[in-house]
DNA sequence: TAGATTGTTAATCGATTAACAATC
DNA sequence: TAGATTGTTAATCGATTAACAATC
């Protein structure tokens, strides 16, 4: 309904603008061109006014992108103006780093809850409850939680995110070593850390 | 000198396809097509062979592949034969949950050392050394360190990618939300959580 | 006005898919 | 042998790049 579909490919390189824009605004910066952007990010301008013209035309010919302007769009776009609440699923080590790092709450992101099946093992920041996965689905539902962090181990990645797909949940980002696709109902977002330690050996082998 | 460039598409490919056959092999069985990859995976039968055969003819007309030799073959094209020696560069959240993941030892990556600025701060399993920055590039050259585990604040990942590449790094793992690029000599896999999670709320947002 | 740079259309390039002969 | 499935060639599709008219 809102546009053309936009390709992964795009979508993938918006984050990297938006990040590129935030440093230009930080260093007082009130203008940036396709030109700038392309040489700050080893991406052709010609792809970036691409890309861009996808959201709208938010330059101006002779000129280039108001920084401001073009961080606000970027930032409607992505979402970035909303805040979201989210929990952690499975407590061990990479849901215990993600539960007290608090680089989320600049990207708005606030960590409600662990839930994992051995609440004894799980420690956490003291405004974020530590609660049993058999309480998880009533808990998404009553609180109204946006995002899932899954972190458990990968057999029971699956069965988890579809019990939270049930629930209602609106996005999952699965940092357990397998892909979930739960189709059109739900964003997923998969971090796979063992697949990226996979593909830096083979290019490390190929040297 | 290897062979034509295989395209980062099918390299990110490789690591999936492994990841399968695994558990064909636990699962026992001695066969596998690519169209029983293609539906494990959600990628065309077609594109299966295709990926497979920029390495050679792997597969027998009419059966297919054989589990263990197209597991075999994987394995060594990925380099997951090698033992490889790391550091990470960081010991703050992520570096601490990353020194004490075991995950690494089953990938063949052994965690000799932390580094950091101050040493006081960081914890980690007693067979991981803690040291300073400073010691950093000499401990590289004496140990002959293969991978180095970027973790720090993303203000000094580059500098601390640069120093690394001088002391003769093969590989870089950063989770520093920031591009790394060191040319052709180094081989480099970005983690950057904070663009997923950006793709992850524009996902959402699109539903 | 002259120079710069956008947004967009057209051209190119590369990746995916389809088809099929080879052959186990 | 008949059926199945590969490896590869050709066709299609989509993404990137180039070019340029519009215009600030």
């Amino acid at each position: 309904m809102e546009q053309k579909q936009i390709s992964l490919n795009v979508i993938a390189r918006l984050p990297k603008y938006y990040r590129y824009l935030q440093e230009c605004h930080e260093s007082g910066a009130n203008k940036v061109s396709s030109s700038n952007i392309s040489s700050a990010l080893g991406i052709t301008a010609s792809q970036v006014r691409q890309d861009l013209s996808n959201f709208g035309g938010f330059g101006q010919q002779g000129y280039g992108y108001d920084v401001q302007f073009l961080l606000e769009k970027l930032r409607n776009i992505l979402g970035l103006n909303e805040t979201h609440k989210a929990i952690i699923v499975g407590g061990g080590r990479i849901g215990q780093a993600l539960s007290s790092y608090s680089g989320f709450i600049k990207e708005n992101v606030i960590i409600k809850a662990v839930f994992d099946v051995e609440l004894s093992h799980v420690s956490a920041p003291k405004d974020i409850e530590i609660l049993h996965v058999a309480e998880m689905p009533e808990y998404v539902k009553r609180e109204n939680i946006d995002i899932a962090i899954i972190s458990t181990q990968k057999e029971f990645a699956l069965s988890v995110a579809e019990t939270l797909k049930n629930a209602g949940i609106k996005a999952i980002w699965n940092f357990a070593p397998i892909d979930i696709n739960l189709g059109d109902d739900v964003a997923v977002e998969n971090i796979n850390m063992s697949e990226s330690l996979f593909r830096l050996s083979y290019k490390m082998k190929k040297k």
